[in-house]
DNA sequence: CGCTTTTGACCCGCGC
DNA sequence: GCGCGGGTCAAAAGCG
């Protein structure tokens, strides 16, 4: 999303005397009113579309699955023909084998894939995406000659997910992050991007344990490519409109002027007692 | 001091 | 049963 695309710029430290600046101030919630209502006509749609596509993808599954039971019927009958030809009672289940890889794919546990695009120079595997993750282990693995790295989410003891991170065996400027199950605790910081360790959650006893989301202008420019394809990549709505409400943030906190109009903004409410 | 990262060792499932 | 490879553990070191 290109951050000039929005005007984001808020002129939140005005005169509350001046007549001529409330209407200024009237008008720009007006603006922020309207931009506010397309952004969230734009969300539903973006889910819709969604829903659609995966529906789209669960009737492909199912026909897949039909075809293939038909197939191994068609097959079996023929195995069945030769077993009592030569009298082995041993014959492969290719229905209970193509089932079972189904009904895995259909009750695997929430797995999704993340890939973050880095810059070249960027050799570090920690994929910031507003959750505080502790590293607990490092392989190298054979498919791949850059090592992986595990994750555990350490915001709360209880939190099962985990999150491997490695780079793309045919692009090794993207990070694959493969998230395994779900958080049981609320979000902490609405914002996805790549970085050095020490910026990614915390270091020692830094306070970022606190789940209001922090404002940083100088993030690294990195390209986030969210994708859903492939038999283990399943999400869920919930997960794609959390996506794109940490995407929305993601390019506000980017963007210098809804930084500087913040900031201002704050430093003007403190600085002014009277408020 | 309490937390994290690092990294070698260990465990376990799978294929042969 | 054995070897291999992926995943996890845990001790040591680092950091604020």
């Amino acid at each position: 999303m290109e951050p000039t695309c929005l005007d984001t710029s808020l002129n939140l430290n005005v005169d509350p005397s001046s007549v001529h600046m409330d209407g200024v101030l009237v008008e720009e919630l007006r603006r922020l009113s309207c931009e506010n209502k397309r952004l969230t006509e734009m969300l539903t749609q973006l889910c819709d579309n969604y829903m659609v596509l995966q529906k789209q993808f669960t009737q492909l599954i199912n026909t897949n699955f039909e075809q293939d039971q038909l197939e191994s019927r068609k097959r079996k009958a023929e195995s069945e023909c030769c077993t009592n030809r030569f009298g082995n009672g041993e014959c492969s289940s290719i229905t209970e084998d193509s089932f079972k890889k189904y009904k895995d794919f259909n009750s695997s546990p929430k797995v999704s894939k993340v890939l973050v695009k880095t810059e070249a120079s960027n050799n570090s595997l920690y994929v910031m995406d507003g959750y505080q993750w502790r590293k607990y282990g490092q392989k190298v693995t054979r498919d791949n000659p850059s090592p992986r790295a595990y994750f555990k989410c350490s915001f709360a003891p209880s939190c099962p997910v985990k999150k491997k991170v490695q780079r793309s065996l045919e692009d090794p400027t993207i990070l694959v992050a493969t998230y395994e199950g779900e958080h049981n605790h609320g979000h902490q910081r609405g914002e996805i991007s790549v970085g050095s360790k020490q910026s990614e959650g915390t270091k020692g006893s830094s306070p970022v344990s606190s789940p209001t989301p922090t404002i940083r202008s100088a993030c690294p420019t990195v390209t986030l490519d969210l994708v859903k394809s492939g038999l283990v990549e399943s999400a869920q709505k919930s997960s794609i409109q959390q996506f794109l409400v940490q995407q929305m943030a993601t390019s506000l906190t980017r963007d210098p002027n809804f930084t500087t109009a913040l900031a201002s903004a704050i430093s003007g409410k403190i600085l002014e007692p009277k408020w």
